[in-house]
DNA sequence: CGCGGAGTTGATGATCTTCAAACATGGTGG
DNA sequence: CCACCATGTTTGAAGATCATCAACTCCGCG
């Protein structure tokens, strides 16, 4: 369980549906994490759920000579931490400042909840873990950098709605660790698309804001799988 | 459903358990499948589910230039094709002469079954597979070929139990597209891992048997992860 | 105004891939 | 029975890609 932290509010928020999708009720708090700051960590117990109402969270393993793997991006809509085993087998990081909302695992998950909807609703959460981790899989297999990038783009692009300007909370870092590559590599391949007039860098000093002029083209370079 | 092939029983599997942990029967029928046999074809109905009994498994994506990605080798005990959804996302063939036995999985997961106990024991199948794909998306991101190979032979070893001699039932394209690296870097990989005493590769033609003398440094080599 | 985090760009080098050839061995057919 | 072949593996040489090291830029902020 989180420690109080400044600035959040601590709400008792009742009756509120889990993700839309649980017909059981659970009781929900909200707290607020600063960019950077971990929400919990690697091993620690799995006391808990979270969904991202604000913001964005990275969930990360890290190797013993400072390499790191982040496993996923977690946007608001998405629910994370969900365990199986009793500890977490991530560490969750704010990537920016964000707000979350937070219950109790065995609320939803528990022994006593002899209610076969809600366990279902529970698989159908796991399981799009799993669909998602399957995916990233056949992204950092074989692929090349130019291809890793492109698909990366078109993951945020579809899951943040194909917005007219593409806005990453995350730093270039971060797209590294999540696709297996240096920044430096992330950063040259972004040029190289907005040198084909595939993108646009925008957005002030950090160029976190992209406007992507061919969805379909970055489409081309991103899919690999045969067309089923 | 898989055809009748040849060769194999075709016997109605009564009252057993699903992998020994769901408590209500299924039906099983037990097939054979030859070397390279497709199993399941990515996109086909998922309608049965499938438990190795002797062999091995590989289930993959194609992607459109010929590359492939391995998702994981499925061996005895082993429980692969669980779906969510309606269709199989990879394609599972058996790597050698294989029996599997095979249910429906409505059996096993259908919507008239009203017991939750069977409902989580599904959950931890999946969770299973879950986990198995975040520790290979660990693999696949920033290691090199050396600690790839090293994790893939501490993995076989493990789930073979430790054996005196590690029988890998795979070929080195195999291993190479389960790891994200090409057969010829897996071949030089094993070729040093034995010119430094770690390993002896043996059983004539394929050099399929090996014997591990270092397990723990084997295990340096692959244990990247900070010590938890 | 200068600091510093984040990003870009360049040069160099290591690692891995690619292309190629040789090797080993189990199976097959004359 | 043995030559031959197919398959799988190993090894070598050359080349491409990506990582590393480093310099420099950009801009927001104290």
């Amino acid at each position: 369980m989180p420690e109080i932290v400044k600035g959040h509010s601590n709400v008792r928020l009742e009756r509120r549906d889990f993700h839309g999708s649980i017909g059981e009720t659970a009781f929900w708090r909200e707290f607020k994490y600063q960019r950077g700051q971990e929400i919990y960590g690697e091993a620690e117990p799995a006391d808990c759920v979270y969904e991202v109402i604000s913001g964005a969270v990275r969930t990360f393993v890290l190797l013993r000579d400072g390499r790191r793997q982040i496993g996923a991006f977690h946007l608001p809509g998405d629910i994370f931490g969900i365990e199986i085993d009793d500890a977490h087998r991530f560490t969750a990081e704010a990537i920016v400042n964000t707000t979350v909302w937070i219950t109790r695992r065995r609320s939803i998950f528990s022994e006593g909840m002899e209610n076969i909807s809600s366990t279902k609703d529970v698989l159908k959460l796991i399981t799009r873990n799993l669909h998602h981790a399957e995916s990233h899989l056949m992204l950092l297999g074989p692929q090349t950098a130019l291809e890793r990038v492109a698909a990366f783009l078109a993951e945020m692009d579809e899951r943040l709605q194909s917005p007219t300007v593409l806005i990453l909370p995350m730093i270039r870092r971060d797209i590294a660790d999540y696709l297996g590559l240096t920044l430096e590599t992330v950063s040259r391949t972004l040029s190289d698309l907005q040198r084909k007039g595939m993108l646009t860098l925008q957005g002030g000093r950090n160029h976190r804001e992209i406007v992507l002029h061919s969805r379909s083209k970055l489409a081309q370079l991103a899919l690999l799988r045969l067309t089923s």
